[in-house]
DNA sequence: ATGTTAAATGCAAATAAATATCATTTGATA
DNA sequence: TATCAAATGATATTTATTTGCATTTAACAT
């Protein structure tokens, strides 16, 4: 079976692009941080340990590649800038982040459930269904004092 | 009973914000674009009509301060720009957003069904919801050929 | 191994959405 | 009608992201 990295690797000779060092090391920043939702100047920052000579505009193009590619996601929590998080096969379609709007904390849950509302979505619009975006906003554990 | 625009006047009065000309020319190109998901600039140029003489910092600084008392919502459908529509208070809750991953259509469904994975997410997560985003991404009737 | 070539990079400049500054105007209240 | 904080319009500024371009590099063929 194919790692994680293999399949950066097909992905990108499929589409003719070439696998460099900076595409490398982005991708282990992902790999390294799933947990993570990180913006673009949080992964140029943690980068620049391994590869200081990087450009900022390289990890944009790098980013926006990978999206296109399906190997990250991009998520939008109004904070100013866009975030990204790795598609790891198993968390795609099987989470969703709760925004606190307290404090700003993003968690996640491991449900899904969406298999129904997306199925008399389909029926009742006549629009094919391919991905799906959740976000629940409230209160953090910590701020419903 | 109490018209959309006296909630506005009264949430208005209620924190101690005046109600300007500017805000009520703004206010009245979302109760005459319902259907719309409007962007600033696509605000501006349409309260330009009735009213030449507007800025568009007060398009900016309007729409935060009608987001704040819950008039508008703020969207993302990822285009560039934050767009906005009415809170009709019949509409929250109760619509979902569908992008057609073609052409960039924006439609809507008139279907929630939402609660029963709310409180699933409740229990599992201590997290208290008081809201909730959904989009589906996809191909929308034209596109699925 | 080496040469070839298109793709990718780094840097700097450019773009565009959104915000901040500030002198002037205006709405609400007395 | 006078008062005064709130709001406005014009403009400058900020900040995330994109673009242009000369240089470098990965992939592939010799
Ligand atoms: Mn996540
Ligand atoms: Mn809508
Ligand atoms: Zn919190
Ligand atoms: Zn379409």
């Amino acid at each position: 079976m194919e790692s994680l990295f293999d399949m950066l690797r097909d992905k990108l000779k499929e589409k003719g692009y070439k696998l460099t060092t900076q595409r490398r090391v982005i991708y282990d920043v992902f790999i390294d941080n799933q947990e993570s939702h990180l913006s673009p100047e949080e992964v140029y920052d943690m980068v620049k340990d391994k590869y200081p000579e990087i450009g900022l505009a390289t990890v944009y193009r790098t980013l926006q590649l990978f999206e296109e590619l399906d190997v990250i996601y991009k998520l939008n929590f109004d904070d100013g800038c866009n975030r990204y998080e790795l598609n790891t096969n198993t968390n795609h379609h099987q989470h969703h982040h709760l925004i606190c709007m307290e404090c700003g904390k993003v968690s996640e849950v491991e449900i899904d459930l969406l298999d129904k509302l997306e199925e008399k979505v389909e029926k009742e619009s006549k629009f094919k269904i391919v991905d799906h975006n959740v976000k629940f906003f409230g209160y953090c554990e910590d701020c419903q004092k």
